[in-house]
DNA sequence: TTGGGTGCAAACTATTTGCATTCGA
DNA sequence: TCGAATGCAAATAGTTTGCACCCAA
C-alpha cells in the first residue's frame, strides 16, 4: 500500500477508483466524504466532516458519516486518533506517525515516526503481540 | 510529592489524612471510593469503580463516583488514561509511566518510564509548551 | 432486479448538570 | 449553624442501530 492516501485536486473518478480498490462501494455519500477527508492530511472529528460535506447541500445524513469513516478506518483510508474522551479524531494520514495534542486548542499535529525513536520496548504482558506504538505529546498553547 | 500514592491496609484514619493532605474534604463517599480506587496500582472505569464501591452496601451514586474522580484526578491522586473511545480509565499510578493496551480484553498495564526511552522529541508546534508525553503500546492477545 | 447503502429517528451509553436535601466541621 | 457535598433525575453529546426506502451493479 502506498502512504499517504490522498486525493488533491482528484477527479471524481479517481475517487470512485480509489475507494473500489480498497473494496468499497463508491457511492454518491462516501464519494463526498471521501473528497473532504482525504483531500489534505488533516484530523476530524466525526460531526466536522458532517458540516463540512453537508456545507453546500444537505445531502449526506448523520449515521452515514458515522458509518462510513467507520468503513474508511476498517479498509486503511484513515485513521482513528483517541486523544480527547469525548470525541474521536479521523487522520487522513495512514502513515505510521505520532501525534502532538493541543489540549488549549483541540487540534492535533503530526509528528513524522522518523522524528521519534523508542528505545527498550518492553516485552508486552501474556504473549500478546503489539499492534502498533502511539506516542501522544499533550502540549499547552496557553499565554499564562 | 511521593509515588506511588498507595494506601494497602490503610485505617480510615490514613485515608483521611491523605485526602486532606490533597485539599479534600474527606467526606463517607470519598473515603470508600479513595480506599477501592487507591488500594493498589490498577485501572478502572468510572462505572468499575461503581460497581466496586457498591458492591456491600449501595452508599454511593453515580454522579458522586465521576464528580470524585474527576476531584482525585484534579488533586494529583490519580491520573485519566485515554485509550478506548467508549470510556475513560483512571489509573491510580500517578508516577510517570506508559501502557499497554490489550484492544481484545480492554485492560492496561503499566510500562514504567524508565523503560521506555524516546529520542529526537520534535519541537512542539507554535511555541505549545510539552506537558506530558505518553506512550500507549496496543497489543492484541487473540490466539488468532 | 436486488442486495447493499442510506436516511431518519430512536436507542444507547458515558458523562455532566441543576437543584433540593443532607452532612461535616 | 451553614456552606459544601450528595443523590437523583434529567440533560447532554457522541455514537450506534433498526428498518423502510433507494440506488448501483
Amino acid at each position: 500500500m502506498i502512504y499517504p492516501i490522498l486525493l488533491e485536486k482528484s477527479s471524481r473518478k479517481d475517487v470512485v477508483n480509489l475507494l473500489a480498490e480498497h473494496g468499497i462501494t463508491p457511492t454518491q455519500q462516501r464519494i463526498l466524504i471521501a473528497q473532504e477527508m482525504l483531500s489534505r492530511h488533516q484530523h476530524l472529528s466525526a460531526d466536522q466532516v458532517l458540516q463540512r460535506v453537508n456545507a453546500q447541500s444537505n445531502t449526506v445524513s448523520k449515521a452515514t458519516v458515522y458509518n462510513t469513516l467507520g468503513l474508511f478506518t476498517e479498509k486503511g483510508l484513515i485513521k482513528v486518533v483517541i486523544v480527547d474522551p469525548s470525541k474521536v479524531f479521523y487522520d487522513s494520514n495512514t502513515a505510521d506517525h505520532h501525534h502532538f495534542y493541543d489540549v488549549d486548542s483541540g487540534t492535533l499535529h503530526d509528528i513524522a515516526s522518523d522524528n521519534l525513536a523508542i528505545q527498550q520496548m518492553p516485552e508486552p504482558p501474556d504473549n500478546a503481540k503489539i499492534k502498533h506504538v502511539e506516542v501522544i505529546v499533550r502540549v499547552t498553547s496557553k499565554a499564562s
